[in-house]
DNA sequence: CACAATACGGAACGCACGTTCCGTATTGGT
DNA sequence: ACCAATACGGAACGTGCGTTCCGTATTGTG
């Protein structure tokens, strides 16, 4: 195993050029954008683009797998109850997803055998863990919610991120989570005029 | 004007053999199946298919439009309270649905812009505001709670029919019913038991 | 500078689908 | 039974998109 000639520089150019395209292609335009398109805004052609990736997948997972892992990397915060720390996740990811199609569509369309989706499931499933976890001290949980009620709980809400207005995701998230919270405490962070502001639809 | 002929017996005969098809091939393959396949299970040629529906569109419409119109023609069982009656609409639609891929990929999948969404949304924000009214008696639904919102919390939660496992459905009606609900009794129609039951996700 | 190794661009290919077209078969009316 | 009206089947067409291929351009090395 021998000898090897030094990487070309315009090989780790074009592939730099070619992700930060697809970034921004795949955000605007969603998952399902044209191959083209991204090698286009690259100023590369496609046969360069299929040699960096070979396929359509390889492409987007380079690029969701980086939000992916943000999404779980940046567990729940700290020195929260379980319940609202829930919470935070919840807008915090969720706001993330404002603008970029590509994750939205992903969380919120990807079909039911979807390598991805099932990593994010899995990943959601753990930050659920904690949160248990956390409610086991504090008890701000209810008692029948899972860790896999909070991963679908919070797909589910991209799905809402992908159709409502965003002003109205906010709200969302607290019905889901006054859900999810034990019994008392009629914590209702939106007032009347809050209301009233969302319309009436 | 003019006379007309009677029409042939296999043109009526030929769209209703390929409704049934249409039906049962989207029912099991979900909204994208392939028209060729349809034809065949049809036992009709794709020229005689493309006849009755001149377009895929029309086609899906004849059948989604169906089951679209059950979803909402069957509104508010009666003399119930406005929470539980929306509980029993939500768990009602969403049975349904089972098994129902063409519906579930409609509710579940349909990208923003299209027009049979915007006819579910409809529907069900329809069915939102015949539960608010109900709610200005009885007040069993919180205040904050909009007629937007019910609609997207029942698509939100056709996302998690597609998703999770069947047996959770009903678990997770009650989690976004407990949220939409005016703060006081926590209802919690699941007990430990059935949290056992359910796995640890 | 010369030369081999390596990349590049983008035309071309293959495939899957929706849709159209037309020669042939079936049907209703007489 | 005969004929015109009407449908039928399915080959063929158009399009869009992922992917492959290869002649040409660029780059690292000595």
């Amino acid at each position: 195993m021998g000898e090897t000639r030094r990487r070309r520089r315009d090989v780790v150019a074009n592939r730099a050029r070619i992700i930060e395209a697809a970034e921004s292609v795949l955000r605007e335009q969603g998952l399902d954008a044209d191959m083209r398109t991204i090698a286009q805004a690259a100023g590369v052609g496609i046969g360069t683009l299929y040699r960096h990736f070979p396929t359509r997948e390889d492409l987007v997972h380079e690029i969701t797998g980086v939000d992916l892992a943000r999404l779980a990397e940046q567990p729940l915060p700290p020195d929260l109850p379980a319940a609202d720390a829930l919470r935070h996740f919840f807008t915090t990811a969720l706001g993330n997803l404002a603008g970029r199609r590509a994750m939205v569509d992903l969380l919120a369309g990807a079909k039911p055998g979807d390598a991805d989706l099932k990593r994010c499931v899995e990943h959601l499933t753990g930050v659920g863990r904690a949160a248990l976890a956390r409610s086991e001290d504090d008890r701000t949980l209810a008692a029948d919610v899972t860790a896999s009620d909070i991963a679908y709980q919070f797909l589910a809400l991209a799905r809402v991120v992908q159709l409502a207005p965003e002003a109205d995701i906010g709200h969302h998230v607290d019905l889901v989570l006054r859900g999810m919270e034990r019994g008392r405490g009629g914590r209702h962070s939106a007032d009347v005029a809050d209301v009233r502001r969302r319309a009436g639809g």
